[in-house]
DNA sequence: CTGAAAGCGCTTACAG
DNA sequence: CTGAAAGCGCTTACAG
């Protein structure tokens, strides 16, 4: 691999001239980077990134942390490790992807090293001790998602507060008045720190209740026969619910397949939104569900942004943004019935 | 942040002393060890990655190249994804993701900035210029799949061969003669050239002649919509099958749905296996489906461990291995009926 | 507009 | 066992 004083040496110049040339940081005259980038061709250089970055201080590189052991991996986590990545590499910049578990040391071990000039933060828990570990740092980071308090912190989350009440508008205005709100995790100790569910129960609460409509909450497992298991406990405890929230998109197909198995019909006896999900998964129930999607690509790209944002000018005004979910119809939601019929 | 300048200082010894402790590069008495030990402690001192790399001539990056515009993402990839980022990890490489679409132009782009050790390639074409690219250049590669020749070059597949002949047995044992294979993509030239593809519909060809039996081919759309005008087309076009091997993944439940919608009974008219999918993903079929699972974990861990031996050791034997599914029952496979019924 | 030189944070022959 | 020094490939004041 030729090196920048090859080429110094090729075009008669002198190596700074060369980096000159290349990095635009100084007037170099028609002629002289002419020959220089004669040069460079001739010897196909390409600038040393590492070279580069210990010289600058800067290794345009990013980290994307998540959990190791990802309670579940939905399409939207894929999505939204591509268009991250992709972001970054439109904006020159690298994503290392960095699995770790939930221990806040993990984290110094990266920004210690170096390696990374800022680091994007997925699956954030409302108390989140890499957060803190992060703001302790000098490492500047960005989150997907945010903690209780985001005083002091960029980010960039679902909107998940308008989104329930999107769902829950969508339902009422149909005649639903008796809702159930279902979500992920075994039990809500387990999610209870973790964001959208934690906002997502708390918007239910108070939107149900302000609307003057009954709601209630259901945990299930995120796989299909998680969905079975929550159909059959809807089934048993709570008849009198016409309109669903599921915000638990793996369950989804197996949920509606045993509800029709224990004899509801959809949506003529019972109305199904899935929330902050993608068409992709909602199309494999059948019928295909309603759905307000998760907008994966968004948050990665300004997730991205907001880092680099952060990265570049640390002065600035914090970036922090919610973004909204589209709404995806389906054949999943209807007005509610007359009178239930089973 | 310390530098190994201030560590030295500290504790009194020379940079070279803190470097030799540090790596165990040369023997370090007991007593300087301990002052140095002592110095790195108290200024938390961790080594920066990027002046290591730069001396060493080694980043310890690895780049997982992969196409941008994947045509779909299934929870294997993700999975996939991280069991690579995993196993690098402990092996103390950090993973880049290097989204790009098939040009080969961007390979080099990638491999000439010296940032990375190592490349691992992904969705690869029996013809892939991407390989051609790589194999021109002086970075150590791995594949994820294999090109038509494989010679000199380290790879990592499914043996899709033995999965497709394992599901030909299973469903020929139980007396079914009459086989379709359901790949994905719209056409055969779109995907012909993928090695995946092309790979089953061989040795579903092969085999099915050997055996005696009758085979035959569809594609469609690797969506549960796709799956559902599968389900219709082979209705019309395939009324003697009674065995299915699916090599599409997404459209199983819209195929499923469909078949039932139709008229059959699963699995007493119709026998599925799923191929080279997850249990996530057959489990979203009502049947659940059995699926010769796709060992994803597995590819990303040994892939990993293919491009270090390859970085390692330039001149031992080549890594080249291929990895079987195994066998997850599900509900979807039968005797072959005695009469057809539909 | 161009160049000589110091420096980014390490590693590693070489010498002792 | 320890250290002084060169060097990895670049960037950037500083001087001209």
């Amino acid at each position: 691999m030729a090196t920048m004083q090859d080429v110094a040496n090729l075009a008669n110049v002198s190596l700074a001239t060369v980096s000159f040339t290349i990095n635009n940081s100084k007037p170099v005259s028609s002629k002289t980077r002419a020959k220089v980038e004669k040069a460079m061709k001739d010897l196909g250089y390409r600038r040393n990134a590492v070279g580069s970055a210990l010289a600058r201080g800067r290794t345009h590189v990013l980290a994307l942390l998540y959990p190791a052991l990802q309670h579940r991996f939905s399409s939207t986590s894929v999505r939204f490790f591509t268009s991250a990545a992709h972001q970054a590499r439109l904006r020159g910049y690298n994503l290392v992807l960095w699995p770790m578990s939930n221990e806040a040391e993990a984290v110094s071990e990266l920004t210690a090293s170096g390696l990374v000039d800022g680091v994007l933060l997925m699956e954030v828990q409302l108390d989140d001790p890499r957060v803190v570990e992060l703001a302790g740092g000098a490492v500047p980071f960005a989150l997907i998602g945010r903690t209780r308090d985001t005083k002091g912190i960029s980010f960039v989350d679902v909107d998940f507060e308008t989104t329930v009440e999107n769902a829950i508008d969508r339902l009422s205005r149909r005649g639903h008045t008796n809702l159930v709100l279902i979500d992920g995790g075994i039990g809500s100790q387990l999610l209870g720190g973790y964001g959208p569910v934690a906002r997502a129960r708390n918007t239910f609460g108070e939107v149900t209740l302000q609307r003057g409509l009954v709601g209630s909450v259901m945990s299930g497992l995120e796989t299909p026969a998680g969905g079975r298991a929550l159909a059959r406990e809807f089934a048993a405890e709570h008849p009198d619910v016409t309109g669903v929230l599921l915000m638990n998109e793996h369950s989804a197909p197996g949920f509606v397949a045993e509800l029709k198995t224990v004899g509801y019909a959809i949506p003529q006896d019972i109305s199904i939104i899935s929330i902050a999900s993608s068409v992709d998964i909602a199309s494999m129930a059948d019928p295909e569900l309603a759905v307000l999607i998760s907008p994966a690509d968004e948050l990665g790209r300004l997730g991205v942004d907001a880092l680099i944002e952060r990265i570049d000018e640390r002065d600035k005004p914090l970036p922090q943004q919610l973004v909204q979910c589209s709404y995806s119809p389906g054949h999943s939601v209807g007005p509610a019935p007359k009178k239930r019929t089973r």
